[in-house]
DNA sequence: AGAAATTTGTGCGTATGTATG
DNA sequence: TCATACATACGCACAAATTTC
């Protein structure tokens, strides 16, 4: 329980960056709630041996990802901290799992194609290479801030239509309950993590050298038959994965 | 599933260390099976749009890590390059579930303490705060190499002792039958990413910049009745994991 | 109200690291 | 290996806004 975590120089990540993940992390975690602000630069700055110029250019990056508000005079106030958490279940649902957490969920249709499956996706679906499928981009918005973004496939047959019914409702859950399936559950879910592309950086509003979780999951109507495989991008910063089991 | 991402230079993360971590997770995903090397520096300077010097500097860090060694007039070979899945589930077993993955599985119990529980651990092992728990700090290798670095709290009344067992056995599943816990659930597991620290350099043997993933995870007895707390770090670029619902 | 202390904002010069050709 | 350009980091000084006494 000792921290002991050190700021390292010439290690390839410049140390403005390393101080900005700290200071996220320890906001996150609660360190500074009492005041609700970040301990002045020159402390900081002696704190992690540098100078304040290098604490400050952390903290511009952590403003410009609206976690962290300079004021003149006054100090720097943390703007947000709170992590959306994410269940995955057996029942997993990306709008109701996240429901409660956010006054507003938002999910956008990014573009949509029909195509023919790639050899993972059929597999990962059951069915013949080649086969038709729909794929839809999303991304998903919680009070206005992305919280992931993904790629889906469904069977092409089974759910033509699929994407005006996502336009309307902004929810896979609703779209699948237009199209006639009451209920579906999450088979498998793969989880890992890897540095923001630059793909992320707009569709997520993240900075550069960020962490985004990655999930691969598959879902499945209460037959067993594959109706759903995508990919989704989190960013690590704000949001944490809960396995209830 | 076209990729995309990008270097991005001026991003507090050197062009280096963003190569270096690509081709590391392309050695992870078997990108370069077939031949055991990497693309020739020339190569991978193109594709990546930058100098060769720069990609020269990326394939010293990686060979730094033993994961690449470069052989003049032949090419830069693979030392290593297998990911381990580790499965998440209600009975979640870690010696177990990556068994078959690795020839050789290792726990090594690092430090071993009693300590009144912080307000934090007694919640969440559902015990008034200050009452005697025992922390385990415990490093998992496969095949050598090192997969995980995990705190666990466990009540002291109950598991004294279990220092001596997970010594003996390097398993905390081993561990538990010999102080008379034949079975155990994990109730919860949360799932975050976040950059290496100091600690994670040393312990986990990985570079500046690198991902972690951390697990905070709840195990209960049958009747229900929590048994252990735990807090993992896991390699990103060398562990997915995988819930089976 | 006003002076002092605190804290963020800005400028400039210098040294070193990173990346190119 | 060398020369060049730019980013990173430091040290110092001072201005501007706010809080404290």
């Amino acid at each position: 329980m000792t921290e002991q975590k050190q700021i390292l120089r010439q290690s390839g990540v410049a140390l403005w960056r390393q101080i900005a993940d700290r200071i996220r992390a320890a906001i996150s975690h609660g360190d500074y709630d009492e005041t609700g602000m970040v301990p002045p630069e020159i402390v900081l700055a002696e704190k992690f041996g540098v100078n304040r110029h290098t604490v400050r250019s952390a903290l511009a990056a952590l403003g410009q990802e609206g976690i962290v508000r300079a004021v003149q005079g006054r100090g720097t106030l943390i703007e947000r901290r709170e992590r959306l958490n994410f269940p995955i279940s057996r029942r997993t649902r990306f709008t109701q799992g996240l429901g409660d957490q956010a006054r507003e969920m938002q999910g956008l249709l990014l573009s949509f194609a029909e195509e023919p499956a790639s050899r993972d996706i059929a597999q990962r679906l059951g069915m013949a290479s080649g086969t038709q499928v729909l794929r839809l981009e999303a991304l998903r918005k919680a009070d206005g801030r992305p919280v992931s973004r993904s790629s889906s496939w469904f069977p092409a047959e089974r759910f033509r239509g699929i994407d005006a019914a996502f336009r309307q409702t902004g929810s896979i859950t609703a779209a699948y309950r237009m199209l006639g399936v009451s209920d579906y559950l999450r088979v498998s879910t793969e989880i890992t993590a890897t540095h923001a592309d630059s793909s992320d950086l707009s569709d997520l509003a993240l900075s550069p050298g960020a962490i985004v979780l990655v999930t691969t999951a598959l879902n499945a109507d209460p037959e067993g038959v594959p109706i759903q495989y995508s990919v989704s991008r989190f960013p690590a910063d704000t949001v944490q994965f809960t396995i209830e089991n």
